[in-house]
DNA sequence: CAGGATCCAATCGGATACTG
DNA sequence: CAGTATCCGATTGGATCCTG
């Protein structure tokens, strides 16, 4: 079953979602780990690898179909960031030609579900956003 | 809302949030106007911004505080992507010394309900995450 | 205080070619 | 099929100086 953005954000996040207590007075401390990881996720094909990848598990081939336009460069790359992140588990069969899927890990999922709200929206609101509508 | 991923694996159906049913095969589109709004809104300082901004309207130099280690450069030019994109409203008032204010708009407000959760999960797990943990 | 303008280094990222 | 390696142009972004 698939679920709108519109249902989404309607039903879910009573308004205003807090921020963690530990940022002392709202600042965001630059050497933060947390400033790494979001980095990270929030990357230009992260975003697109994550989100492609909650809908199950898929090949090279299909991440190269769905994040359109990538190189394979950034692909292997953003992958390799994202496994050693331990968001993404690799699983290579040895049989040729290669198979190699690529799923979520726990992590990794629950991630994604924070997510896929984030680029929904974006979907939704986008083409008022660029006509610069209200 | 945590779902963990046995729960996942083990009942297939219930996804935690799905992705637009516009978004055919699970594609999505290079030339897509969402990939343009979902770079401003996922950009290294963009997230920070509308994350400090969702306690409240700031100043410019609130703003530089909080978004720690951010430049003046980019700094303005993300304020200013972010006041095209209908996300932010800037205030300024024709007095010396100048005092500006920025606040969310109702979209940037919205947005930032679903960009808080994300925030406060990097930075629950960053720790764990460079380090490698599970 | 709140920026604008400019220079330049670093990084990003695409194209291409090659491999097991 | 699923990558790796290399070149190199494009973009990012910080530092610095300037202004009303």
């Amino acid at each position: 079953m698939k679920v709108s953005a519109q249902e989404f954000t309607a039903s879910a996040a009573p308004l205003p979602a807090a921020l963690p207590a530990a940022l002392a007075d709202g600042v965001f401390p630059a050497g933060c780990p947390s400033r790494t990881v979001l980095d990270h996720i929030t990357s230009k094909w992260g975003v697109l690898i994550l989100l492609a990848l909650s809908e199950g598990e898929q090949r090279w081939s299909d991440l190269r179909r769905r994040a359109e336009g990538i190189s394979e460069k950034m692909l292997a790359q953003t992958l390799k960031t994202l496994e050693r992140d331990g968001l993404v588990t690799r699983t290579a069969q040895p049989v040729i030609p290669p198979r190699v899927d690529y799923s979520l890990t726990g992590r990794g999922y629950e991630l994604s579900a924070l997510l896929v709200p984030l680029v929904a929206w974006a979907f939704e609101n986008a083409d008022d956003i660029i006509k610069g509508q209200p």
